[in-house]
DNA sequence: CAGATACTTGACTAATTTAGTCAGGTTTAT
DNA sequence: ATAAACCTGACTAAATTAGTCAAGTATCTG
């Protein structure tokens, strides 16, 4: 059970172009810098990022990358949804006809990987992206 | 973000186990053929199980296994830790004097997998191999 | 004791996924 | 014009997963 590095760069990126956010647009270069994320996987992770509308691009010279909504309308499940970090629990569920390994009846355990689910898109739900900012601020005082 | 077959298998088997396990001690066999899951990865994964003490074999004829514990003694974190199922949020964990991304601070969501590896083990926590039961048998009336 | 049943161990492997890299663009501010 | 920056898609090495396979060892039952 782990969580890819696609997500949370994702994430470290959007807090990074959150915090640098104020006039100018935030460069891929910068971020690749003050991160250490590659700028090519970056660019990789912003096309995703756009095509969800959580952020939009200014290209040109002295372009970049700005948040596209408030920061706390950002939810963590926003940025793993569009960058494909999924929570799956579970194999079973598109077969459709058949239940869980193969058979007609749901396997034993299908209602608590349900539920594990659930808990852990609760967590994603509830944290936006301004949660993050706000705790980084706090902990660096 | 995702649950290994490894795990999940883990768990179907002891709860089938715990369901059929009345004065014989069960077989892999059975499990097998009830769960679909190949003998010879169960056969893997039970000698994991037994290491941590969370089942006992018993050899020969009419053998198998049984559980080492009660059922309401024996939580998921202790399944998935046996059989190596790790809650891994963040890989910038063990690098000593480096913090994340290489350099010497955190990075800015450090606290954020911790967190969420927090939420995620609590729901490991909480449940044991009873509540599986329960719930099954419940679901079935 | 013979044989069957079932556990035990360890090595091996195919397929998938991840975590990127690389090459070759296009757009636009100055 | 040209450089900065975005944009796209193909490619790949390494790691992990999900098993299989082979060769045992232990012990119950007749």
């Amino acid at each position: 059970m782990k969580l890819t590095s696609k997500g949370r760069y994702a994430v470290m990126a959007l807090v990074d172009l959150a915090k640098f956010n104020d006039i100018n647009p935030v460069s891929l270069r910068d971020i690749s810098l003050r991160q250490g994320i590659s700028l090519d996987y970056l660019e990789q992770i912003f096309s995703k990022l756009r095509k969800k509308a959580i952020v939009q691009s200014v290209r040109g010279n002295q372009g970049g990358y700005v948040l596209n909504k408030k920061a706390n309308e950002i939810k963590l499940t926003n940025i793993f949804d569009a960058v494909d970090e999924k929570v799956k629990t579970v194999r079973c569920k598109k077969e459709s006809k058949k239940g869980c390994n193969g058979k007609p009846t749901k396997c034993l355990t299908h209602n608590l990987w349900d539920e594990l689910e659930n808990h852990i898109n609760d967590f994603f739900e509830k944290k936006s992206l301004e949660d993050l900012i706000k705790d980084n601020i706090e902990r660096r005082i």
